[in-house]
DNA sequence: AGACATGTTCGGTGATTGGCGAACAAGAGG
DNA sequence: CCTCTTGTTCGCCAATCACCGAACATGTCT
C-alpha cells in the first residue's frame, strides 16, 4: 500500500530470501516475473483469498524480492534482479530458471488495464467477468 | 537415524529445498559442507541441544540436501551436490557460494582426537582445521 | 454524492516450526 | 557385566505461518 517498505539492498538476508521462496505460491509469483515484466495485482490468478494474497506480495516485498509501485487504486509489481544480483551474484537467474521449470499453482489472467506496459497487449481479451 | 530415508532424485522440490535452506543454521551447516568433505556430527559446534542439531539434520536429509552414512555409533553427512546440480541446474552452486559468504552461526572443531572440551574457554581462535 | 474496485489491516484459527530435556537404542570399551 | 558416547525419538511449549472473512482506506467512475 502506501507505505510499502522495501529493504535496501545491504539489508537483504540470504535465509530470508531463501525463506520467502520456499512457499509454492510466491516461487510461482515470482516465475511469472522472471521475464522481468512488471504486473498488476490482478493479473494473478491463484485459489486464495485476496488478503492472503497480499500477504504473500508482502513477504516477497518485505524480503527485498520484489519492488511494489502504486498507482491509483492499484499496485504493480516486478523483481529487484539487478539488485538481488548484485547482492547474491548468480543466485537470483539460477533459481528463476528453476521456478520457471516448476510447476506453477500461479496463473496469468488478463490484465484489463490500459496503462502502459512494455510488452504483450493481447487483443482478444477485454472481457471480464463482471 | 538407523534407518535414515533420503529422498530421490526427482523427490527432490525446490519449495522444499529453498525452505530447508531458510535457516541460518542449517545454511550455516551447508557453507561447512561446500567444499565437498564429509564432516562428523560431533564436528559441528552450534549453542544448540543435540536434539534441536538432529533435527536440523534431518530437514537437511530429508529435503535431499545431503546424504548421511552411519559407523558405528557416528554419523557422518555430505551434501548431495551432483545430484542437487542434476535437478537444479546451477541453483546450488550459487547459493552455496553465498552461503560461505554469510556469517555462520556454527563453527568446526577438531575432528581427529578431540578430549579438551571441559576446560576450553577460548572457541574463536583456532578454529581453522587442516 | 453514491456505487464500485482494489488492496491493506485486523482478529482468529489450525498447522507447522524451532527449541528443550528426558528417555531410549546401540556400538565401543572398560 | 556395566558405563560411556553418540544420536534418535518423544512429549511439550512458544512462536511463527498460511489462510480466511470482515472491516477499512482510497481511488475511480457514473
Amino acid at each position: 500500500m502506501r507505505n510499502a517498505v522495501h529493504p535496501t539492498v545491504d539489508a537483504i538476508s540470504l535465509p530470508h530470501v531463501l525463506g520467502a521462496l520456499s512457499d509454492p505460491v510466491r516461487i510461482g509469483l515470482v516465475a511469472l516475473l522472471a521475464d522481468g515484466s512488471e504486473r498488476g495485482w490482478g493479473e494473478f490468478q491463484v485459489p486464495l483469498s485476496k488478503s492472503t494474497l497480499s500477504h504473500h506480495l508482502r513477504v516477497l516485498r518485505e524480503s527485498g524480492i520484489t519492488w511494489t509501485r502504486q498507482e491509483g487504486t492499484r499496485c504493480f509489481v516486478r523483481l529487484r534482479t539487478a539488485e538481488l544480483s548484485e547482492r547474491f551474484p548468480s543466485v537470483f537467474p539460477a533459481i528463476l530458471a528453476a521456478a520457471v521449470a516448476e510447476p506453477n499453482p500461479v496463473t496469468l489472467a488478463a490484465s484489463g488495464d490500459e496503462d502502459s506496459r512494455d510488452c504483450d497487449n493481447n487483443p482478444d481479451v477485454g472481457v471480464i467477468a463482471s
